[in-house]
DNA sequence: TTGGGAATGAACGAACCAGTACATTTCGCG
DNA sequence: CGCGAAATGTACTGGTTCGTTCATTCCCAA
């Protein structure tokens, strides 16, 4: 049933794995937990479920940028400000993300079909830094594991810390001031990270 | 008791707070658990603790740089390795934060003492980047909150995130070696954000 | 010595929670 | 219709786990 990895992901993303209820996610199906029991098994085959479903709908919007239309920088820039937004906008994803290297990675080293996605963007990356190369914007030498790297932890951690980051701000005052230039800093320093 | 912080940090780290069991840190200490509900009261009195004692020790490391004494660009290298080599040798510490953004900061909130830290963190940047502008090095418009953010980021995400990261490197091949050239990039990368 | 508070041990209670037993209903289809 | 399989509801169980109860011992000062 659709519904019940829906309220799942919900609830795993925002209790952890082991804070979460199944009862709790019963509760909030149109369904009964004997239901999620004969779907899914058990709470750790539901776990799973949200997580593949995760990572799918990821996967799926990847597809829709054409960063071969574009010059070298520009797709850059569009690779970071769409991964930026991607990660703003899916927080149950990072919370997932993050459960999940709580629990150092056990359930997505189950799942075949997951291990192929971060593999496909490190192809576009390098594919694009490479004719950046030749074109003489970029400068060599560069790895692109390393840039995936460097673009997922200045654009997760935006997201997956912003409780803690946010003590810094007393009260707010600066605090949505900040999110608002975050983005266009964050591109700014991904390229010239990679300029010639 | 210092033996039950000690015990309890590890298991907190481990399992976060919801996965965390009283009777295994009672079991892992030379005391009981009447002795932790002696001393800390509940669970989350216990886990407070825990969070206070981490972020007390972070303050006691900071103050042993002395970046004042560097040039500018010499400081912030040594400011962002100095960070990149601290995280990476306390996991519990990260694991920890990652566990506080989970329960969203909750805990952390209720800590009075915690706050300053960070803010005396940007207080160095502030100082050691308008060194940087006065002498041309750096150019000018950058926001002190910003910079921090983006070292965070950094050498924060290359911790709390090498478990899924690590999916990209089938088996392992690749993966030490990337861990090797990471910091450097990492350097590489702020420098250049920061430089004129 | 004595009185009182700090520290400690052993066992228990009560709630919570993943998972199940069992009975029943609905559905697809020949 | 009629039959087997899929789907579902209810109520329970067995284990786990936070926190407590009660009794006892240790320590120190008057």
């Amino acid at each position: 049933m659709a519904g019940i990895l829906e309220v799942a992901t919900r609830e795993f993303a925002a209790k952890g794995l082991s804070g979460a209820r199944i009862d709790a996610i019963a509760e909030a199906t149109h369904t009964s937990k004997r239901m999620i029991y004969y779907y899914y098994g058990s709470k750790e085959g539901l776990y799973l479920a949200v997580l593949e479903d995760q990572y799918r709908r990821v996967r799926q919007i990847e597809a829709e940028l054409h960063l071969e239309d574009l010059e070298p920088e520009a797709a850059l820039r569009s690779l970071v400000e769409f991964t930026f937004d991607h990660h703003a906008s899916n927080e149950d994803y990072i919370r997932l993300v993050m459960n999940e290297n709580i629990e150092r990675g056990a359930y997505l080293a189950q799942s075949k079909t997951i291990q192929d996605l971060n593999v496909s963007v490190i192809q576009t990356i390098r594919k694009l830094y490479e004719r950046g190369v030749q074109q003489g914007v970029f400068r060599p030498g560069l790895d692109a594991v390393d840039i995936h790297a460097s673009i997922s932890a200045l654009t997760f951690f935006n997201v997956s810390n912003r409780h803690t980051f946010a003590l810094i701000f007393k009260g707010d005052e600066g605090n949505t001031a900040f999110n608002a230039t975050r983005r266009a800093s964050i591109t700014e320093m991904v390229v010239r990270f990679m300029r010639a």
